[in-house]
DNA sequence: CATACCATTACCCAGATGGGTGATTTGGAC
DNA sequence: GTCCAAATCACCCATCTGGGTAATGGTATG
C-alpha cells in the first residue's frame, strides 16, 4: 500500500452501465488500475486469487450471493483485502451488516468521480469512507471489539443457538451427535467466557460474530 | 373454514347505499351468505356475538366509534375473527393503523365486485388482501421497529436473561421469588414467541428491546 | 364499581443444560 | 515425522429450564 505504486481495484456490480463508469473513472485517474471486474460474487470468489487486488468494490445488492454474504468467503481467500461496499443508498441496515462482515467502507453509486476517487484514497490509507451517521453507529458497535477466535463449526453452532434451537435439534441440522453439540457449546462457552446460551448469544451479537 | 360450508358475512357501514350494493354482492355470490349488517360500530358490538360471523367488514371512518377503534373490541368479543376493512381511497395511514390493530386486510369500496368476491376468497384461505405499496409499508414497518410489548419489569428481566443470569440470582437481584421470576419469563417468551432463554435474547437484542 | 393488567408467589415434572473427564481421527503446521 | 487444533463421540450428574395451572393484591381504566 505505498504511495508510488498502481493500486489494483476489482469490481463487482451487476449493471453493465455502472460497472463501465466506475471502471472509467479510475482507469482514468492517476495511481489506479482496474484489474477485473465481475457482474456477480460467485464470479468474484473464483476468480479473486488471480487478481490479488488492493481493493474491492463491492456492490451490496448481488443477484445470487449478496454482497454482505461474499464479504467473508471474500476475506477468507484474500484476509487483508479492503472490501469497500457499493450502495445506491446509503441504507443504514445494509452498509451496517457489511461493516460487521468486514467491509471498510462504502461508495454511493452515482456520486461525483471526486468523490468515488477521495473515498479509494480514504481507503488506501487506511481510512473508511462512509458518512458520519454511518460511522457513527460503527464506532458505538465496534467499541467492545475482539477477534473472531471461534472456529467455522462453532460459529455455525452458535447461529442455531441464537435461534433457541436445543441440542437434540442442533444436532440433526449439522448431521452429528448431541455429544458433539454438547462438546461445540462448551468450548464456545470457554471461548467466549460465558457460561449459557442467552450469554453467549448475547456476546455473539454484541461482537458481530452472527 | 371449509370450502363446503358458507361464509357468514358480516357488514358495518354507514352509508345505506354502498352497505346495500355489498350485500347483494355478496349474497349473490356461492358459498357467501351475509348474515347481518350495521350501521356504526357501537351496534356491531352489541349484537356480533349473536351472529357469529366468519369475516367481519368494517367501514373505516364510521361517525362515532371509528373503525379502527373498532378493531380491538371486536377482536375481544371474537379473537379468531377476520375484520376486512372498507375504505375509500387506500390511503395508508389509517388502513396501516388498522392492519397494526389486527385487520386481515381491506377492500376498496366501489371497487368491482369480482374484486370484492375475490378479497374475501383471499381471507377465507387466509390471506390479506391489500394493494401492493400497503403491503410494502407493512413490511417496512414491521422489519426494524416492533410495538414493545414488554412492561418495565420484564425488560428489566429480559436484561438479566441476556447477561446469561439464572432465574436464582435473578430473583436475588430483583429481591423476589424464584417462582416470580419464571413467570415474568414465561411472559416474556409468551409475548416474544420464543421458548428458550437464547431466543428471547437474540428477538430483543434484534428489536432493540434491549 | 367492574374489569383488566401487572407483579407476585406456589407446586409439579419431564427434559435440557452446564460442567467434568477422556478418547479417536484427520489435516495442517513446524 | 511429530505436534496440535478441530471435529467427532461417550458417560456421569447436579442443577436449571420450560410448560402447565392456580391464586392474590394493587392499580389503572373504563
Amino acid at each position: 500500500m505505498t504511495q508510488n505504486r498502481i493500486i489494483k481495484i476489482c469490481i463487482v456490480e451487476d449493471d453493465a452501465l455502472i460497472l463501465k463508469s466506475l471502471q472509467m473513472v479510475l482507469n482514468q485517474a492517476e495511481g489506479y488500475a482496474v484489474t477485473g471486474t465481475f457482474f456477480s460474487a460467485e464470479a468474484a470468489l473464483e476468480n479473486l486469487k488471480e487478481h490479488h487486488p488492493d481493493v474491492l468494490l463491492l456492490d451490496i445488492d448481488l443477484p445470487g450471493i449478496s454482497g454482505i454474504e461474499a464479504i467473508p468467503r471474500l476475506k477468507k481467500l484474500q484476509p487483508e483485502l479492503n472490501i469497500v461496499m457499493l450502495t445506491v443508498h446509503d441504507e443504514s441496515e445494509l452498509v451496517f451488516a457489511a461493516l460487521r462482515k468486514g467491509a471498510v467502507g462504502y461508495l454511493v453509486k452515482g456520486s461525483t468521480s471526486k468523490y468515488l476517487l477521495q473515498g479509494i484514497a480514504e481507503v488506501i490509507e487506511g481510512g473508511a469512507p462512509m458518512s458520519p451517521s454511518i460511522a457513527r453507529a460503527v464506532i458505538a458497535s465496534f467499541a467492545p471489539k475482539t477477534e473472531t477466535v471461534l472456529t467455522d463449526r462453532e460459529i455455525e453452532v452458535l447461529e442455531k443457538l441464537s435461534n433457541g434451537t436445543n441440542n437434540k435439534q442442533i444436532a440433526e441440522d449439522l448431521f452429528v451427535s448431541t455429544n458433539t453439540v454438547k462438546a461445540h457449546v462448551k468450548n464456545i462457552y470457554k471461548k467466549l467466557h460465558v457460561h449459557s446460551r442467552a450469554e453467549a448469544v448475547t456476546k455473539a451479537i454484541k461482537k458481530g460474530l452472527i
